[in-house]
DNA sequence: GTACTTGCAAAGATTTTGCTTCCAA
DNA sequence: TTGGAAGCAAAATCTTTGCAAGTAC
């Protein structure tokens, strides 16, 4: 019995689409800006890069989309061990779940994916019997450059 | 490599005088009711409990206090999935790390330890070389209640 | 055309800071 | 006695809401 299945890599707006949401210049762009970053966004990182392209974008409606993306499980709400303030980053869904390590020295934010990590969601499925929608497995501590 | 060792379970206020912090009046009281807690606390949950016992206890002086805490890693924070809103819970460390589980429909709380969970851990180190000093998982799903 | 979205402003919620007074060691 | 801590008020952050105007389908 696996953890449900991902949602595919699919771009996010033909997600949406398909699921009946309404498409609109804001959101493509604020999805697009999601899909195609390199690094874990926070609404306000979101909301200066979108402002490039579209200076009249809210802030609101970065809010709003991110969290109609969160209703459709299509991003992830992350804290990375608040390193600093209570500020959330968001980063679109992939096939598969990764575990977050955030260096408490440099910040860095490593990801890493494991078997054993797929194997401790089967397990809590079974014993718990939990079904497990979203996961999130963060670890702060010293990455391998700051152990001097 | 195992992960850093974990505080024991002493009790903390012994474990701040240990460490040469200032113990006062309120500072016992919160860290009492943090100890002998029987769920995970907020701020909120935290200081009217504190409130009842010395009415004149600012809020001002939790939000110190947890930070303080924090700071000596006495006292994990997490976020339980933003069950509702950006509330942070607060539990005191206990000596075995454990995955919370977040019941999406009835919200419960439930704690599971696993040895995969502590492999995994060792893997992240020897793997990545990084040093684990804190460590949460939480996942959010249905419980076994929840599933009809 | 109609229901859903946006922008704007304002409110809410949570957390932090400045400063004076108080107290633990 | 003295540096750190608490209380109070105010500010700073972060997020949500109400409503009029705009827009996707």
């Amino acid at each position: 019995m696996p953890t449900e299945s991902r949602v595919a890599r699919r771009p996010l707006e033909q997600e949406l689409i398909s699921r009946g949401v309404r498409m609109t210049r804001q959101r493509r762009l604020l999805v697009e800006i999601i899909q195609s970053a390199d690094q874990h966004m926070d609404v306000l990182n979101l909301w200066q890069k979108a402002r490039q392209q579209d200076p009249t974008l809210n802030k609101v409606t970065v809010y709003r989309t991110l969290g109609l993306l969160k209703k459709h499980r299509l991003v992830d709400e992350l804290d990375l061990m608040h390193l600093e303030s209570a500020r959330h980053y968001y980063e679109a869904r992939t096939t598969r779940d990764h575990i977050h390590l955030a260096c408490i020295k440099c910040g860095r934010i490593q990801e890493f994916e494991s078997s054993l990590f797929e194997k401790l969601k089967g397990q809590i499925e079974r014993e718990r019997r939990f079904r497990i929608s979203v996961v999130r497995v963060e670890a702060g501590g010293y990455c391998d450059k700051c152990q001097e």
